[in-house]
Order: C-alpha cells, then structure tokens, then sequence
DNA sequence: GCCTTATTGAGAACGAATTTTCATTATCAT
DNA sequence: ATGATAATGAAAATTCGTTCTCAATAAGGC
C-alpha cells in the first residue's frame, strides 16, 4: 500500500468518523456513503495494510471476528477495553480499566496483557426497549 | 446420547481431570491415551451433547475457539475468568473477580454479562524461560 | 447371547471470515 | 500528459472450526 486511493481513504474516514471499533463489514457499509462501489476485499486489503503499518489495532472479541479501529497514540500505554451490545452488535470503547489483577492471579503466573469485555445494553438500545435491531 | 460409551467416558474424563479448559482437540488428544481410536468428531459430538445437558460449558475466549469445561454446580453463580499463556496456550481458571465494572461503564449502559481475560506466562512457562512463541 | 439401534470413525461437507486471482483502473513520479 | 505499476472489484479459493454422511460397531434391554 503505497498510494493514497479514495477507497483507502474512505476506509480510513469511516473508521475514524466511528469513534468505536469497526467490522469489516461495517467498514464497508460506512465507506460505500463515499465510494459505493467499494469491494469488501479492498476493505480487507486496506485493513491488513494499516495493521501493518501500524494505523490501526484489532479489537479482539471472545466468540466474534475482530474489529479494528485507528491505533492510538504510540506513546498512549492505555490499553482499552470494550462494551459489546447484545441488541445491536456495537462495540465501544470504555475509559479506564478495573485493575485489581494481581488479586486473582495465581502465585507464578506473569500477566501480560489482559482483555475485559463488558456485554449488556448500550444506551440506546436500553432506552427504546424494543425487539432486537441491527447495527447503524 | 443414551449409551454410555468408552469414547464418552474418555471425553469426560480427559476434562475432570484437566481441571482447566480444553479446546477438542486438547481433548482428544488426553481422551486417546485412553481409547487411541477415538476421532475428532466423536469428540465434538459428545460434547455437543453434554454443552445440551448441561454437564459442559463453554468457554469464549477472544480471537480463540471455544474451550470447554465440566460444568459447576448450578446453584454456583460465580462466573469465572480465565488465564491464557502466551507460550503454551494452556487456558487456566482464575479464582474470583475485579469488580469495579461500574466504574468503567459509561451512563446509560447496562451490564449483563462481563468476561475477562488475562494473558501472560502460566508458571511452567515463566519458570523454564524458553523462547517466545506469540508475539505480545 | 441376541437383537435393536445409538454411537462410532473417517472423510466429505459445511459456513463464516478472510485471502487470492486476474483483468481492469487509476495513482503519481516523471 | 504519459507510463509503469500499485490498487481495485468480483468472484473464486482458502482456512479453520465444526457438522454431516454412511457403513461398521457396540451398548444394553431382553
């Protein structure tokens, strides 16, 4: 990826007019406002390339794909973690993170990283308690 | 799953006695010291059955397939996180919780579910520094 | 021990996510 | 503006985890 194309940039805007991590085909859906012919594997293509490149992070979920959203500041050692709603799939970046690790680590064991998802509702989706939608 | 069969009894015990998560094929391969036959879809047959009858539970990691383990006692609600190595990808059971998710959870959200997990270098591994197999 | 039929083993098939192929299009150094 | 070639779009292909098919085997009620 050497070039600045509109369909990279359209991937790139998406992503950061989101505000929250992106699946790929979320990505595609946002990106296509501004390029609608956009092919999903040029979304893939673009996403692999700035992963390389560092622009964006991969946003791991337990028992779903990835998401991915633009890297933080290289120097920003504040990892993230994540609220997914279980009616509109949507996942957000939270602030902070709860700490207290050590308590339930076992004697031995040397963390690394760690990941905390947090499932339920997202404000929207509490408020108007109708059925189950679909992403925006 | 009326009969109780010697691959049966070997899946179920390959994971009491694991006392941890297992991914099938964790466990066919422990099950086939017991019965060296055994194949990957008798494994994943049984435990489709018992994750139906309740004996299994399955647990998500992110960016990982599904693990499984005996299920606790019913009335236990105590949820559990888990501990993944970095070096052996052994997945371990952690006691306890941080809590504190309130904290983290922007106004208007409702938490239903939350799972953590935390990664590193279980004791075997940290112990006999070895050389890395994941990157961080 | 016999017989019904649930269960097995092996491989084919599957579904979802992601990658590749390849002919066409478009970026950008010149 | 031109040309070399990076990037694209569409579909085919691949990967990985899991399920299905089907003939052969074996559990367990009799």
């Amino acid at each position: 990826m050497e070039r600045m194309t509109r369909q990279r940039e359209a991937v790139l805007g998406a992503l950061r007019e989101a505000a929250r991590p992106l699946s790929p085909a979320e990505i595609l859906a946002a990106a296509q406002r501004t390029v609608p012919t956009l092919g999903l594997a040029t979304v893939y293509r673009n996403i692999r390339a700035m992963l390389q490149e560092g622009g964006l992070v991969a946003v791991p979920l337990p028992g779903q794909a990835d998401r991915y959203e633009v890297a933080d500041e290289p120097d920003a050692v504040v990892h993230k973690h994540y609220f997914q709603c279980l009616s509109c799939d949507r996942v957000f970046p939270l602030e902070g993170c709860p700490g207290h690790l050590e308590e339930i680590t076992p004697p031995g064991f040397v963390v690394e990283q760690h990941e905390l998802t947090l499932r339920g509702r997202c404000i929207e989706c509490a408020t108007k308690k109708a059925g189950k939608r679909r992403a925006s």
